[in-house]
DNA sequence: TGCCATTACTGTGCTTGACACAGTACTGTG
DNA sequence: CACAGTACTGTGTCAAGCACAGTAATGGCA
């Protein structure tokens, strides 16, 4: 019995670790979102768009988003080769331009399988 | 012209930004079920368990999760005033059950509506 | 009895990406 | 000229998943 109350006494006091000030849970959207974000993007990149009216036509949808998230975003999707960018400064703003190359097809292909697999397995704990 | 020129070069030359080994994009599963977890593993504690057999539920259910990640998730939830955990001693060996409390259904049902709606808004994205 | 695998839990450090915030440039309108 | 809207870039902070490592207890087998 001792020996079983030390064994707690291990693992409890090594759990003893006071956090300061727990994030609320209502900001649990921003991690619910988070991995859709990418996947909602591509699919708005099937046909050329410049960031600004990316970001209109994302929030039209319902899934707003930062302009500090999303011009990284599109950094780091070109720069993993998944789209390609260019500027066209003939017409009035000058504005990026960003459109999928085949890569970026294959990938938005790919993590639309993924998400609808996993929204089947949420759907199956949810019910 | 030349205005214009200077300041494509102005956006431009602020986004040169050698990125260095650009994850590969196999891994966005980690960022698609990000925000998934927490709320799979809410549903999974309406009832009582102990970590060891909830990780091997979300596994059968085809969500996974490392122990890495299961355990401190607990930890915030907890602290976050979730769910509650006790440690049963009387069984070999030594468990620590957790449950969700009052506070903790409530936000497994907003986190259940707040997941419907995205859920709604990816799947009209990727139609 | 000792060893090993399984059960069960805890901790540290790294990586990644969202977000807040701030800044710049250009255009059109009053 | 001032201002608002359009359009883009950068920095720093924060939170959470993951890899990795460690500890303890139990049961089975040689």
């Amino acid at each position: 019995m001792l020996d079983t109350v030390l064994c707690v006494v291990y693992y409890a006091s090594h759990s003893i670790r006071h956090r300061t000030a727990p994030r609320e849970t209502t900001t649990d959207l921003t991690e619910l979102r988070r991995g859709t974000l990418v996947l909602a993007v591509l699919t708005r990149l099937k046909t050329r768009q410049y960031g600004y009216s990316l970001r209109q036509a994302l929030a039209e949808g319902g899934m707003p988003i930062e302009e500090g998230t999303l011009y990284p975003l599109l950094r780091r999707l070109e720069a993993q080769g998944l789209l390609t960018s260019d500027w066209d400064t003939e017409s009035a703003p000058p504005r990026r331009y960003y459109r999928l190359n085949a890569d970026g097809r294959r990938t938005l292909a790919a993590l639309t399988e993924a998400w609808r697999e996993l929204a089947r397995v949420m759907n199956a704990f949810l019910d």
